[in-house]
DNA sequence: GCAAATATAATAGTATTACTATCATTTTGA
DNA sequence: TCAAAATGATAGTAATACTATTATATTTGC
């Protein structure tokens, strides 16, 4: 596997964990695996017990890095989020039309990296999928407020606004810029999931693409409509 | 409370119980005070425990009604659209423009009924609600095919079903109805709750409805445009 | 009105989950 | 190299998500 950019550190808000992961082996192990046992598992079946038995390690030792698998699940989340950021900037650096800008911010979300590509020893492949399903319950529960104010949803908000001011420059008089892009980027995430569970629910076409066009669609037609 | 139409009988998959819940006292018992707990604890900490306590019954006879937490709300959510769907029909009948029945079918998702009234004993003003914050977690998990198969999603597909009937009225050329409708209804169950709890990641509005005017835009948008 | 069928209550029990606590051992870094 | 910190090993707890059994009501069909 390509281990690509060595240096990049992705800032997670410092309420997300109890020891910062990337600061030992072990944190490290715990992230890799949790992506790997929630991919296979999904987050419900997903354990503490059955990640420390994978690794060898009791799960007290888990519970010194995350007081919870909700809030590694919004670590993980949080930096999924965090490294599109980084691929965001990286994409529309040098593009001057603002339009061409927001078209890559939405293939982006709906874009999964190559298989064998590990960011921060993190298999990124694995950790897009996991945010298609599992995203949503780092926020729809009755802890949304604590977890807020633990910064939990700040590289998802940067990641919005970061988009919005792209719609700002498209037409500055557009009102919903932040209503209609999550609007997009939980949507899509749910076609995806429809596609493969709940067809009835979508529109499948054999295109590979067809949810990015019907979004950037969606877009365009909202912004300047 | 007004008990409206005590002759409805709302449909809900067979699958979805294992003793319909409406066949007696204590499952109509089950029916109601779910729902109160549910809306007031969120799901994940509401338990069978909790509810046989609250309602003077053992665990033991929930169980007899519904095999797991998740079946109760998987039929709980089905209800709701089964619900919705015999509104879509009445508040549609007369009009004969799919513009307007379209709009209203938008709109029908994102207003909620008065705070008293009761369905089939059924206070739907907490399961509109409970729909917003918990419906996804019937199928964003990993036994959503079997769930499919026992005919969980069978009401809200047969809504959405209904009115993508509509949008081809509208364009019969148009090729994403159930997308777009999708998009729409769970987008807008989302911007409510992003309202409540993380008011960054929508445009909140000083009108009550300034979401299902959005969403009625959109919707127009991507259908003529 | 009564017996049979069915539903419910009362109670007990199990494996697992989501943690917390304690103490010994290993690793680390100044 | 010595202290501090991290980890491992082990134990324990309250709650969860169920299943099982038997006794007691309640309903129903005749």
């Amino acid at each position: 596997m390509d281990n690509l950019l060595p240096n990049l550190k992705i800032k997670v808000s410092d309420g997300l964990y109890q020891i910062d992961p990337f600061s030992s082996k072990l944190g490290k192990t715990i992230i890799f695996h949790s992506v790997e046992m929630i991919t296979e598992l999904g987050f419900e079946k997903f354990t503490f017990k059955k990640l420390g038995d994978a690794i060898g390690s009791p799960e007290a030792s888990i519970y010194r890095y995350f007081k919870s698998k909700n809030q590694l699940l919004c670590y993980l989340i949080s930096w999924y989020w965090g490294w599109m950021e980084c691929r965001l900037i990286l994409e529309i650096a040098n593009i001057s039309s603002p339009i061409v800008r927001l078209e890559k911010s939405i293939a982006l979300v709906l874009s999964n990296a190559n298989e064998n590509l590990l960011i921060e020893g993190v298999e990124v492949y694995k950790l897009h999928q996991i945010t298609i399903s599992e995203s949503i319950k780092t926020y729809l529960n009755k802890d949304v407020d604590t977890s807020n104010k633990e910064g939990a949803f700040l590289n998802y908000k940067q990641f919005v606004e970061r988009v919005s001011k792209i719609i700002n420059e498209i037409n500055p008089k557009y009102k919903y810029p932040q209503m209609l892009l999550t609007t997009i980027f939980e949507g899509a995430h749910l076609q995806v999931f429809f596609g493969e569970h709940l067809p009835r629910l979508t529109n499948k076409q054999n295109t590979p693409d067809y949810i990015t066009k019907f979004y950037i669609n969606l877009a365009h037609q909202s912004i300047n409509g």
